[in-house]
RNA sequence: GGGGCAGUAGGGUAGCCAGGUUAUCCUCGUGGCUUUGGGAGCCAUGGACCCCAGUUCAAAUCUGGGCUGCCCCA
Protein backbone atom coordinates (compact mmCIF):
# COMPACT_ATOMS: atom_id res chain seq x y z
CA UNK A 1 0.00 0.00 0.00
CA UNK A 2 1.46 3.37 -0.49
CA UNK A 3 2.05 6.08 1.95
CA UNK A 4 -0.03 8.49 0.40
CA UNK A 5 -3.43 8.08 -1.40
CA UNK A 6 -6.81 7.45 -0.11
CA UNK A 7 -7.98 3.80 1.52
CA UNK A 8 -11.18 2.34 0.63
CA UNK A 9 -12.58 1.05 3.70
CA UNK A 10 -15.69 -0.63 2.86
CA UNK A 11 -14.80 -3.30 0.40
CA UNK A 12 -11.62 -4.12 2.84
CA UNK A 13 -12.04 -2.99 5.99
CA UNK A 14 -9.04 -5.57 6.74
CA UNK A 15 -6.33 -3.76 5.45
CA UNK A 16 -7.76 -0.02 6.14
CA UNK A 17 -7.67 -1.10 9.48
CA UNK A 18 -4.48 -1.98 9.58
CA UNK A 19 -3.63 0.53 7.67
CA UNK A 20 -5.14 2.96 9.76
CA UNK A 21 -3.06 1.68 12.92
CA UNK A 22 -0.13 2.37 11.31
CA UNK A 23 -0.40 5.83 9.25
CA UNK A 24 -2.18 7.76 12.29
CA UNK A 25 0.16 6.14 14.70
CA UNK A 26 -2.05 3.89 16.76
CA UNK A 27 -0.44 0.76 17.17
CA UNK A 28 3.10 -0.49 15.85
CA UNK A 29 1.84 -4.12 15.08
CA UNK A 30 5.91 -5.81 13.98
CA UNK A 31 6.71 -6.37 17.45
CA UNK A 32 7.84 -9.95 17.45
CA UNK A 33 5.71 -11.54 19.48
CA UNK A 34 2.21 -12.70 18.09
CA UNK A 35 -0.58 -11.08 19.34
CA UNK A 36 1.54 -8.50 21.02
CA UNK A 37 1.60 -4.61 19.97
CA UNK A 38 3.04 -1.45 20.93
CA UNK A 39 1.30 1.83 21.72
CA UNK A 40 2.52 4.94 19.40
CA UNK A 41 2.46 8.19 21.90
CA UNK A 42 -0.52 8.99 19.46
CA UNK A 43 -2.48 6.03 20.28
CA UNK A 44 -1.51 5.66 24.07
CA UNK A 45 -2.84 9.40 23.79
CA UNK A 46 -6.38 8.59 22.74
CA UNK A 47 -6.30 5.30 24.68
CA UNK A 48 -5.53 7.29 28.26
CA UNK A 49 -8.23 9.81 27.17
CA UNK A 50 -10.82 7.16 26.52
CA UNK A 51 -9.75 5.59 29.92
CA UNK A 52 -10.11 9.11 32.14
CA UNK A 53 -13.62 8.66 30.80
CA UNK A 54 -14.11 5.38 31.97
CA UNK A 55 -12.10 6.07 35.03
CA UNK A 56 -14.15 8.98 36.12
CA UNK A 57 -17.42 6.85 35.45
CA UNK A 58 -15.89 4.39 37.73
CA UNK A 59 -14.76 6.61 40.22
CA UNK A 60 -18.75 7.39 41.07
CA UNK A 61 -19.52 4.08 42.62
CA UNK A 62 -16.34 1.53 42.80
CA UNK A 63 -13.07 2.41 44.22
CA UNK A 64 -9.23 1.55 42.01
CA UNK A 65 -7.38 -1.37 43.32
CA UNK A 66 -4.57 -3.04 41.87
CA UNK A 67 -4.25 -7.22 41.61
CA UNK A 68 -0.68 -8.69 41.25
CA UNK A 69 -0.24 -10.60 37.61
CA UNK A 70 0.34 -13.93 39.15
CA UNK A 71 -2.33 -16.41 39.85
CA UNK A 72 -1.75 -19.72 41.93
CA UNK A 73 -2.10 -22.90 39.68
CA UNK A 74 -4.90 -24.25 42.74
CA UNK A 75 -6.47 -20.95 42.70
CA UNK A 76 -6.81 -20.48 39.57
CA UNK A 77 -8.58 -24.11 39.33
CA UNK A 78 -10.71 -24.19 42.45
CA UNK A 79 -13.73 -22.65 40.31
CA UNK A 80 -14.54 -26.18 37.76
CA UNK A 81 -16.86 -24.11 35.69
CA UNK A 82 -14.45 -21.10 35.46
CA UNK A 83 -11.41 -23.05 34.49
CA UNK A 84 -13.08 -24.64 31.72
CA UNK A 85 -13.21 -21.51 29.68
CA UNK A 86 -10.16 -20.54 30.01
CA UNK A 87 -7.55 -23.59 30.65
CA UNK A 88 -6.34 -24.16 26.91
CA UNK A 89 -5.66 -19.77 26.72
CA UNK A 90 -3.36 -19.44 30.20
CA UNK A 91 0.12 -18.58 29.50
CA UNK A 92 2.02 -20.50 32.86
CA UNK A 93 5.53 -19.71 34.46
CA UNK A 94 6.77 -22.39 35.46
CA UNK A 95 9.96 -21.28 36.17
CA UNK A 96 12.13 -19.08 38.43
CA UNK A 97 15.68 -18.82 36.74
CA UNK A 98 16.36 -22.56 36.27
CA UNK A 99 14.67 -23.07 39.24
CA UNK A 100 11.03 -25.25 38.41
CA UNK A 101 8.49 -23.49 40.66
CA UNK A 102 6.52 -25.72 43.11
CA UNK A 103 3.54 -24.32 42.37
CA UNK A 104 3.77 -23.06 38.57
CA UNK A 105 1.77 -19.59 38.38
CA UNK A 106 -0.58 -18.22 35.79
CA UNK A 107 -0.29 -14.83 34.05
CA UNK A 108 -4.01 -13.86 34.64
CA UNK A 109 -6.69 -14.34 31.74
CA UNK A 110 -8.96 -12.30 33.73
CA UNK A 111 -8.85 -11.64 37.77
CA UNK A 112 -11.76 -13.52 39.54
CA UNK A 113 -9.56 -16.01 41.30
CA UNK A 114 -6.74 -13.66 42.00
CA UNK A 115 -9.29 -11.31 43.84
CA UNK A 116 -12.10 -13.60 45.01
CA UNK A 117 -9.26 -15.16 47.62
CA UNK A 118 -8.37 -11.20 48.89
CA UNK A 119 -12.23 -10.84 49.20
CA UNK A 120 -12.68 -13.59 51.67
CA UNK A 121 -10.52 -12.07 53.93
CA UNK A 122 -11.44 -8.30 53.35
CA UNK A 123 -15.26 -9.04 53.63
CA UNK A 124 -16.25 -10.51 57.08
CA UNK A 125 -19.83 -8.72 58.06
CA UNK A 126 -23.34 -7.14 56.33
CA UNK A 127 -21.24 -3.79 57.05
CA UNK A 128 -18.41 -4.36 54.42
CA UNK A 129 -20.77 -4.78 51.67
CA UNK A 130 -21.59 -4.02 49.10
CA UNK A 131 -17.53 -3.51 47.98
CA UNK A 132 -17.32 -2.23 44.61
CA UNK A 133 -13.74 -2.39 42.97
CA UNK A 134 -12.25 -1.75 39.76
CA UNK A 135 -8.31 -1.97 38.12
CA UNK A 136 -7.16 -1.10 34.95
CA UNK A 137 -4.55 -3.98 34.14
CA UNK A 138 -3.38 -5.99 31.62
CA UNK A 139 -4.08 -9.53 30.92
CA UNK A 140 -2.93 -12.70 29.05
CA UNK A 141 -5.06 -15.48 26.57
CA UNK A 142 -2.72 -17.38 24.95
CA UNK A 143 -5.28 -17.05 21.43
CA UNK A 144 -5.38 -19.57 19.29
CA UNK A 145 -7.43 -18.00 16.25
CA UNK A 146 -6.27 -14.65 14.54
CA UNK A 147 -4.92 -12.43 16.43
CA UNK A 148 -5.94 -8.79 15.27
CA UNK A 149 -4.78 -5.12 16.85
CA UNK A 150 -6.49 -4.13 19.99
CA UNK A 151 -9.34 -6.60 19.23
CA UNK A 152 -7.92 -10.27 19.10
CA UNK A 153 -4.38 -9.86 21.20
CA UNK A 154 -2.40 -12.46 23.80
CA UNK A 155 -1.98 -9.59 26.49
CA UNK A 156 -4.93 -7.73 26.60
CA UNK A 157 -2.77 -3.96 28.09
CA UNK A 158 -5.89 -2.42 29.03
CA UNK A 159 -8.66 -4.38 30.72
CA UNK A 160 -10.76 -2.93 33.06
CA UNK A 161 -12.54 -5.54 34.74
CA UNK A 162 -14.57 -4.42 38.29
CA UNK A 163 -15.66 -6.94 40.85
CA UNK A 164 -18.66 -6.30 43.04
CA UNK A 165 -19.95 -7.81 46.09
CA UNK A 166 -23.56 -7.74 47.50
CA UNK A 167 -25.62 -8.99 50.46
CA UNK A 168 -28.44 -10.09 48.04
CA UNK A 169 -29.30 -11.76 45.05
CA UNK A 170 -31.56 -8.82 44.65
CA UNK A 171 -28.60 -6.15 44.79
CA UNK A 172 -26.34 -8.13 42.97
CA UNK A 173 -28.73 -7.94 39.97
CA UNK A 174 -29.43 -4.03 40.73
CA UNK A 175 -25.87 -3.47 40.42
CA UNK A 176 -25.78 -5.70 36.91
CA UNK A 177 -28.87 -2.51 35.57
CA UNK A 178 -26.51 0.40 37.37
CA UNK A 179 -23.74 -1.57 35.54
CA UNK A 180 -25.60 -1.58 32.02
CA UNK A 181 -26.38 2.39 32.57
CA UNK A 182 -22.60 3.37 33.20
CA UNK A 183 -21.33 1.44 30.49
CA UNK A 184 -24.13 3.27 28.21
CA UNK A 185 -23.03 6.34 29.17
CA UNK A 186 -19.39 5.41 28.45
CA UNK A 187 -20.17 4.59 24.76
CA UNK A 188 -22.18 7.26 24.20
CA UNK A 189 -19.27 9.67 24.80
CA UNK A 190 -17.08 7.75 22.64
CA UNK A 191 -20.32 8.01 20.33
CA UNK A 192 -20.30 4.22 19.84
CA UNK A 193 -23.45 3.09 18.96
CA UNK A 194 -23.91 -0.59 20.66
CA UNK A 195 -27.04 -3.40 20.72
CA UNK A 196 -27.15 -4.80 24.61
CA UNK A 197 -28.11 -8.76 24.73
CA UNK A 198 -28.50 -11.18 26.55
CA UNK A 199 -26.01 -14.37 25.92
CA UNK A 200 -27.22 -17.70 25.44
CA UNK A 201 -26.87 -20.27 28.43
CA UNK A 202 -24.10 -21.67 26.32
CA UNK A 203 -22.13 -18.19 25.67
CA UNK A 204 -22.20 -16.60 28.97
CA UNK A 205 -18.90 -16.25 31.27
CA UNK A 206 -17.48 -19.26 32.32
CA UNK A 207 -18.64 -19.55 36.22
CA UNK A 208 -21.52 -17.16 35.52
CA UNK A 209 -25.04 -17.17 36.11
CA UNK A 210 -25.78 -15.26 32.95
CA UNK A 211 -23.89 -12.50 30.73
CA UNK A 212 -25.02 -9.48 29.36
CA UNK A 213 -23.14 -7.83 26.50
CA UNK A 214 -22.78 -4.44 24.50
CA UNK A 215 -21.95 -5.30 20.61
CA UNK A 216 -21.17 -2.79 18.52
CA UNK A 217 -21.23 -3.19 14.18
CA UNK A 218 -18.07 -3.28 12.43
CA UNK A 219 -17.72 -1.72 8.77
CA UNK A 220 -17.62 -4.74 7.29
CA UNK A 221 -21.09 -6.49 8.92
CA UNK A 222 -19.51 -8.45 11.78
CA UNK A 223 -20.38 -7.02 15.39
CA UNK A 224 -17.59 -6.69 17.86
CA UNK A 225 -18.68 -7.46 21.83
CA UNK A 226 -16.85 -4.26 23.15
CA UNK A 227 -18.49 -4.86 26.63
CA UNK A 228 -19.44 -7.46 28.96
CA UNK A 229 -21.21 -7.55 32.56
CA UNK A 230 -21.82 -11.12 34.38
CA UNK A 231 -23.94 -11.91 37.36
CA UNK A 232 -22.00 -14.61 39.16
CA UNK A 233 -24.37 -14.93 42.31
CA UNK A 234 -22.84 -17.19 44.56
CA UNK A 235 -20.86 -19.65 42.12
CA UNK A 236 -17.30 -18.15 43.41
CA UNK A 237 -18.75 -16.96 46.57
CA UNK A 238 -19.46 -20.65 47.35
CA UNK A 239 -16.22 -22.08 45.80
CA UNK A 240 -14.05 -19.02 47.48
CA UNK A 241 -16.23 -19.40 50.66
CA UNK A 242 -16.48 -15.71 50.77
CA UNK A 243 -18.82 -15.49 53.74
CA UNK A 244 -20.19 -12.62 56.00
CA UNK A 245 -22.26 -12.24 58.97
CA UNK A 246 -25.56 -11.17 58.28
CA UNK A 247 -27.72 -8.76 60.98
CA UNK A 248 -29.05 -11.82 62.23
CA UNK A 249 -26.08 -13.05 63.17
CA UNK A 250 -25.88 -16.09 60.33
CA UNK A 251 -23.46 -16.77 57.91
CA UNK A 252 -24.47 -16.14 54.54
CA UNK A 253 -22.41 -16.34 51.12
CA UNK A 254 -22.25 -13.21 49.19
CA UNK A 255 -23.60 -12.47 45.64
CA UNK A 256 -21.47 -11.30 43.25
CA UNK A 257 -20.87 -9.94 39.69
CA UNK A 258 -18.04 -8.82 37.70
CA UNK A 259 -17.94 -6.82 34.32
CA UNK A 260 -15.17 -5.35 31.68
CA UNK A 261 -13.87 -3.47 28.95
CA UNK A 262 -10.86 -3.75 27.28
CA UNK A 263 -9.10 -2.03 24.42
CA UNK A 264 -11.78 -3.36 22.29
CA UNK A 265 -13.28 -0.01 22.80
CA UNK A 266 -10.33 1.68 21.20
CA UNK A 267 -10.79 -0.28 17.91
CA UNK A 268 -14.26 0.57 18.18
CA UNK A 269 -14.00 4.39 18.39
CA UNK A 270 -11.55 4.19 14.87
CA UNK A 271 -13.58 1.48 12.99
CA UNK A 272 -17.17 3.52 13.69
CA UNK A 273 -15.98 6.80 12.82
CA UNK A 274 -12.84 6.59 10.34
CA UNK A 275 -13.45 7.11 6.65
CA UNK A 276 -10.74 7.30 3.44
CA UNK A 277 -8.98 9.94 4.71
CA UNK A 278 -8.11 8.36 8.03
CA UNK A 279 -9.50 8.12 11.71
CA UNK A 280 -12.38 10.66 12.43
CA UNK A 281 -11.75 10.82 16.37
CA UNK A 282 -14.90 12.40 18.76
CA UNK A 283 -14.12 15.47 20.06
CA UNK A 284 -14.13 14.37 23.28
CA UNK A 285 -11.35 11.50 23.24
CA UNK A 286 -9.49 13.35 20.48
CA UNK A 287 -6.20 13.68 21.76
CA UNK A 288 -5.87 17.12 19.54
CA UNK A 289 -9.40 18.67 18.74
CA UNK A 290 -8.35 22.08 16.77
CA UNK A 291 -5.39 22.11 14.24
CA UNK A 292 -4.29 25.41 13.12
CA UNK A 293 -2.82 25.47 9.87
CA UNK A 294 -1.62 29.17 8.80
CA UNK A 295 -1.21 29.78 5.14
CA UNK A 296 1.89 32.30 4.70
CA UNK A 297 2.22 33.05 1.44
CA UNK A 298 -0.37 33.90 -0.52
CA UNK A 299 0.93 33.19 -4.14
CA UNK A 300 1.29 36.69 -4.74
CA UNK A 301 3.66 38.91 -3.15
CA UNK A 302 6.77 37.84 -1.23
CA UNK A 303 5.90 37.46 2.32
CA UNK A 304 3.65 40.55 2.58
CA UNK A 305 1.41 40.02 5.39
CA UNK A 306 3.44 37.34 6.41
CA UNK A 307 4.16 37.82 10.04
CA UNK A 308 0.55 39.43 10.63
CA UNK A 309 -1.01 35.80 9.94
CA UNK A 310 1.62 34.65 12.49
CA UNK A 311 0.57 36.35 14.88
CA UNK A 312 -2.96 35.92 14.35
CA UNK A 313 -2.39 32.19 14.48
CA UNK A 314 -0.14 32.10 17.73
CA UNK A 315 -3.82 34.65 19.32
CA UNK A 316 -5.71 32.09 18.12
CA UNK A 317 -3.92 29.19 19.40
CA UNK A 318 -3.10 30.90 22.81
CA UNK A 319 -6.92 31.97 23.23
CA UNK A 320 -8.38 28.29 22.05
CA UNK A 321 -5.68 26.86 24.56
CA UNK A 322 -6.88 29.45 27.39
CA UNK A 323 -10.17 27.81 26.57
CA UNK A 324 -9.37 24.30 27.58
CA UNK A 325 -9.17 23.29 24.08
CA UNK A 326 -6.95 20.60 22.71
CA UNK A 327 -5.34 22.78 19.96
CA UNK A 328 -1.96 22.83 18.09
CA UNK A 329 -0.90 25.05 15.65
CA UNK A 330 1.08 23.13 12.69
CA UNK A 331 4.07 25.49 11.89
CA UNK A 332 5.82 23.23 10.19
CA UNK A 333 7.18 24.18 6.69
CA UNK A 334 5.21 21.37 5.39
CA UNK A 335 2.76 22.72 2.15
CA UNK A 336 -0.96 23.56 3.47
CA UNK A 337 -1.87 20.81 1.31
CA UNK A 338 0.50 18.39 3.08
CA UNK A 339 -0.80 19.63 6.84
CA UNK A 340 -4.13 19.01 5.90
CA UNK A 341 -3.89 15.20 4.69
CA UNK A 342 -1.56 14.23 7.62
CA UNK A 343 -4.15 15.99 10.26
CA UNK A 344 -7.15 14.48 8.77
CA UNK A 345 -5.22 11.05 8.97
CA UNK A 346 -4.98 11.64 12.63
CA UNK A 347 -8.26 12.66 12.72
CA UNK A 348 -8.62 15.93 13.65
CA UNK A 349 -12.12 16.97 14.51
CA UNK A 350 -11.65 20.80 13.15
CA UNK A 351 -8.88 22.12 10.98
CA UNK A 352 -8.63 26.31 11.01
CA UNK A 353 -7.43 27.67 8.48
CA UNK A 354 -6.27 31.38 8.32
CA UNK A 355 -4.10 33.43 5.43
CA UNK A 356 -3.67 37.04 4.13
CA UNK A 357 -7.62 36.59 2.66
CA UNK A 358 -8.58 35.20 5.90
CA UNK A 359 -7.16 38.32 7.99
CA UNK A 360 -8.36 41.16 5.70
CA UNK A 361 -11.89 40.08 6.72
CA UNK A 362 -10.41 39.51 10.24
CA UNK A 363 -11.68 35.89 9.75
CA UNK A 364 -10.71 32.46 9.78
CA UNK A 365 -11.96 29.07 8.00
CA UNK A 366 -13.38 26.51 9.93
CA UNK A 367 -13.43 22.62 7.69
CA UNK A 368 -14.58 19.93 9.91
CA UNK A 369 -13.65 16.52 9.75
CA UNK A 370 -16.70 14.76 10.06
CA UNK A 371 -18.12 16.24 6.62
CA UNK A 372 -15.33 18.18 5.23
CA UNK A 373 -17.80 21.60 5.34
CA UNK A 374 -16.23 24.62 5.03
CA UNK A 375 -17.21 27.80 7.22
CA UNK A 376 -15.91 31.07 7.51
CA UNK A 377 -15.53 32.39 10.98
CA UNK A 378 -14.59 35.79 12.48
CA UNK A 379 -11.96 36.02 14.96
CA UNK A 380 -14.18 37.72 17.27
CA UNK A 381 -15.96 34.69 17.58
CA UNK A 382 -13.64 31.96 16.72
CA UNK A 383 -13.44 30.55 20.29
CA UNK A 384 -17.21 30.05 21.16
CA UNK A 385 -17.63 28.78 17.90
CA UNK A 386 -14.87 25.58 17.89
CA UNK A 387 -16.74 25.12 21.54
CA UNK A 388 -19.77 25.16 19.60
CA UNK A 389 -18.59 22.82 16.75
CA UNK A 390 -16.73 20.54 18.55
CA UNK A 391 -20.13 19.87 20.24
CA UNK A 392 -21.79 19.56 17.29
CA UNK A 393 -19.57 17.26 15.60
CA UNK A 394 -19.53 14.79 18.59
CA UNK A 395 -23.26 14.76 18.10
CA UNK A 396 -23.28 14.64 14.25
CA UNK A 397 -21.09 11.27 14.68
CA UNK A 398 -23.06 9.43 17.56
CA UNK A 399 -25.92 10.24 15.09
CA UNK A 400 -24.76 9.00 11.56
CA UNK A 401 -23.14 5.98 13.50
CA UNK A 402 -26.50 5.13 14.99
CA UNK A 403 -28.30 5.11 12.00
CA UNK A 404 -25.82 2.90 10.28
CA UNK A 405 -26.28 0.37 13.09
CA UNK A 406 -30.35 0.93 12.75
CA UNK A 407 -30.43 0.69 9.03
CA UNK A 408 -28.45 -2.64 9.70
CA UNK A 409 -30.29 -4.46 12.12
CA UNK A 410 -32.89 -6.57 10.13
CA UNK A 411 -35.94 -8.46 10.91
CA UNK A 412 -36.98 -11.41 9.93
CA UNK A 413 -40.65 -11.80 9.58
CA UNK A 414 -42.33 -14.07 12.39
CA UNK A 415 -44.54 -15.44 9.48
CA UNK A 416 -41.09 -17.05 8.09
CA UNK A 417 -40.88 -18.53 10.99
CA UNK A 418 -42.07 -22.01 11.88
CA UNK A 419 -41.44 -23.09 8.62
CA UNK A 420 -37.58 -23.41 8.12
CA UNK A 421 -36.77 -20.23 6.67
CA UNK A 422 -34.34 -20.57 3.54
CA UNK A 423 -31.35 -20.76 5.04
CA UNK A 424 -29.52 -18.92 2.22
CA UNK A 425 -31.82 -15.80 2.70
CA UNK A 426 -30.56 -15.81 6.26
CA UNK A 427 -26.95 -15.99 5.06
CA UNK A 428 -27.38 -13.71 2.64
CA UNK A 429 -29.18 -10.82 5.16
CA UNK A 430 -26.30 -11.81 7.74
CA UNK A 431 -23.60 -11.10 5.63
CA UNK A 432 -23.44 -7.36 6.48
CA UNK A 433 -25.84 -6.75 9.11
CA UNK A 434 -27.42 -7.80 12.80
CA UNK A 435 -30.83 -10.22 11.92
CA UNK A 436 -33.17 -10.75 14.24
CA UNK A 437 -35.29 -13.69 14.31
CA UNK A 438 -37.05 -16.67 16.49
CA UNK A 439 -35.48 -19.34 18.27
CA UNK A 440 -35.91 -21.54 21.55
CA UNK A 441 -33.99 -22.14 24.42
CA UNK A 442 -32.45 -25.28 23.35
CA UNK A 443 -28.77 -24.97 22.88
CA UNK A 444 -28.82 -27.79 19.98
CA UNK A 445 -31.15 -25.35 18.09
CA UNK A 446 -28.53 -22.38 18.50
CA UNK A 447 -25.22 -24.35 17.50
CA UNK A 448 -27.23 -25.98 14.54
CA UNK A 449 -28.26 -22.25 13.25
CA UNK A 450 -24.55 -21.15 14.26
CA UNK A 451 -22.32 -23.58 12.44
CA UNK A 452 -25.32 -23.62 9.18
CA UNK A 453 -25.14 -20.23 8.77
CA UNK A 454 -21.59 -19.35 10.27
CA UNK A 455 -22.63 -16.99 12.49
CA UNK A 456 -23.45 -16.31 16.66
CA UNK A 457 -26.13 -16.33 18.80
CA UNK A 458 -25.69 -12.68 20.24
CA UNK A 459 -28.50 -13.37 22.47
CA UNK A 460 -31.60 -11.57 23.60
CA UNK A 461 -31.93 -7.65 23.62
CA UNK A 462 -31.84 -6.68 26.69
CA UNK A 463 -33.47 -3.50 26.83
CA UNK A 464 -34.95 -1.40 24.50
CA UNK A 465 -36.88 -3.88 22.99
CA UNK A 466 -37.93 -1.70 20.09
CA UNK A 467 -34.79 -2.34 18.73
CA UNK A 468 -35.18 -5.77 16.89
CA UNK A 469 -39.30 -6.74 17.93
CA UNK A 470 -41.30 -9.60 15.33
CA UNK A 471 -44.16 -8.59 13.86
CA UNK A 472 -46.06 -8.41 17.40
CA UNK A 473 -48.77 -10.21 17.91
CA UNK A 474 -48.86 -14.34 17.02
CA UNK A 475 -46.73 -16.85 18.76
CA UNK A 476 -43.04 -16.98 17.77
CA UNK A 477 -41.66 -19.89 16.50
CA UNK A 478 -37.72 -21.43 16.43
CA UNK A 479 -36.37 -20.89 13.09
CA UNK A 480 -35.03 -23.75 13.77
CA UNK A 481 -37.48 -26.70 15.45
CA UNK A 482 -40.63 -24.46 15.23
CA UNK A 483 -41.04 -25.09 19.06
CA UNK A 484 -42.04 -21.37 20.61
CA UNK A 485 -38.91 -19.10 21.32
CA UNK A 486 -37.98 -15.94 21.25
CA UNK A 487 -36.62 -13.07 19.19
CA UNK A 488 -32.96 -13.31 19.69
CA UNK A 489 -30.23 -11.33 17.17
CA UNK A 490 -27.55 -12.90 15.33
CA UNK A 491 -24.68 -12.12 13.42
CA UNK A 492 -21.28 -12.74 12.14
CA UNK A 493 -18.99 -11.87 15.44
CA UNK A 494 -15.32 -10.91 15.45
C1' G B 1 -10.78 -26.64 14.09
C1' G B 2 -9.34 -27.17 8.51
C1' G B 3 -7.00 -25.18 4.09
C1' G B 4 -4.16 -21.58 1.11
C1' C B 5 -0.58 -17.50 0.32
C1' A B 6 3.41 -14.51 1.78
C1' G B 7 8.12 -12.45 4.39
C1' U B 8 13.64 -8.11 -0.06
C1' A B 9 15.83 -0.59 3.14
C1' G B 10 11.42 2.98 8.13
C1' G B 11 6.81 1.89 4.59
C1' G B 12 5.22 -0.27 -0.29
C1' U B 13 7.46 -3.26 -4.18
C1' A B 14 10.50 -5.79 -8.85
C1' G B 15 13.63 -9.88 -9.20
C1' C B 16 12.43 -16.07 -7.36
C1' C B 17 9.38 -20.36 -11.79
C1' A B 18 14.71 -21.08 -15.08
C1' G B 19 20.64 -20.28 -8.83
C1' G B 20 25.84 -16.58 -11.39
C1' U B 21 28.89 -9.19 -12.03
C1' U B 22 27.06 -3.64 -8.48
C1' A B 23 19.44 -6.29 -6.20
C1' U B 24 14.62 -2.62 -9.36
C1' C B 25 11.23 1.30 -8.78
C1' C B 26 8.17 4.52 -5.56
C1' U B 27 7.95 6.51 -0.80
C1' C B 28 10.98 7.84 3.34
C1' G B 29 15.54 9.89 6.18
C1' U B 30 19.79 13.45 5.97
C1' G B 31 22.36 18.16 3.84
C1' G B 32 21.58 22.16 0.47
C1' C B 33 18.95 25.47 -3.01
C1' U B 34 14.06 26.77 -3.88
C1' U B 35 8.70 26.76 -2.81
C1' U B 36 3.80 27.53 0.31
C1' G B 37 -4.96 28.68 -0.06
C1' G B 38 -5.34 20.43 -1.03
C1' G B 39 0.16 15.74 -0.96
C1' A B 40 5.98 21.16 -4.95
C1' G B 41 10.76 20.81 -7.63
C1' C B 42 16.10 20.15 -8.32
C1' C B 43 21.07 18.35 -6.63
C1' A B 44 23.78 15.32 -3.35
C1' U B 45 23.49 11.37 0.00
C1' G B 46 21.66 7.13 3.40
C1' G B 47 19.22 2.55 4.00
C1' A B 48 17.21 -4.27 2.64
C1' C B 49 17.17 -10.20 0.71
C1' C B 50 13.04 -12.91 8.43
C1' C B 51 15.94 -16.88 11.36
C1' C B 52 18.38 -21.84 11.44
C1' A B 53 19.99 -25.93 8.78
C1' G B 54 20.58 -28.50 3.96
C1' U B 55 21.73 -28.97 -1.57
C1' U B 56 25.54 -26.50 -4.72
C1' C B 57 31.79 -24.28 -7.15
C1' A B 58 27.89 -20.54 -6.22
C1' A B 59 21.42 -19.31 -2.77
C1' A B 60 17.14 -13.42 -2.25
C1' U B 61 16.14 -17.49 -5.81
C1' C B 62 15.91 -24.68 -4.66
C1' U B 63 14.65 -28.16 -0.05
C1' G B 64 13.31 -28.83 5.27
C1' G B 65 12.23 -26.67 9.99
C1' G B 66 11.16 -22.30 12.98
C1' C B 67 9.17 -17.45 13.73
C1' U B 68 5.87 -13.64 11.94
C1' G B 69 1.91 -11.81 8.99
C1' C B 70 -2.38 -12.14 5.65
C1' C B 71 -6.64 -14.59 3.22
C1' C B 72 -10.53 -18.34 2.76
C1' C B 73 -13.73 -22.24 4.80
C1' A B 74 -16.22 -24.44 9.26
Amino acid sequence: MHQNGILKKEDNFSSWYNEILKRAGILDVRYPVKGEYVWYPYGLKLRNLIYNILRSLMDKEHEEVLFPLLIRRDELLKEKEHIKGFEDEVFWVTHGGSTELDIPLALRPTSETAIYPVFKLWIRSHRDLPIRVYQIVNTFRYETKHTRPLIRVREITSFKEAHTAHASRAEAEEQIKKAVALYKLFFDQLAVPYVITKRPSWDKFPGAEYSIAFDTLMPDGRTMQIATIHLLGENFARTFDIRYEAEDGSSKLVNQTCYGISERCVAAVIAVHGDEHGLILPPKVAPIQVVIVPIIFSGDKNGSGMEEVKEACISLYEALKEADVRVILDDSPERPGAKYYYWEMKGVPLRIELGPRDLNNNSCVFVRRDDFRKTQVSLNTAVPEVKKTLDDIQRHLYARAKEKLASNIINIEDSKMGKMVEMDELRKAVRNSIISLTLCDNESCGKELEDTLGVSVLGEVYEDKGVAEGEGSGKKRCVICTRSGSRVLVARTY
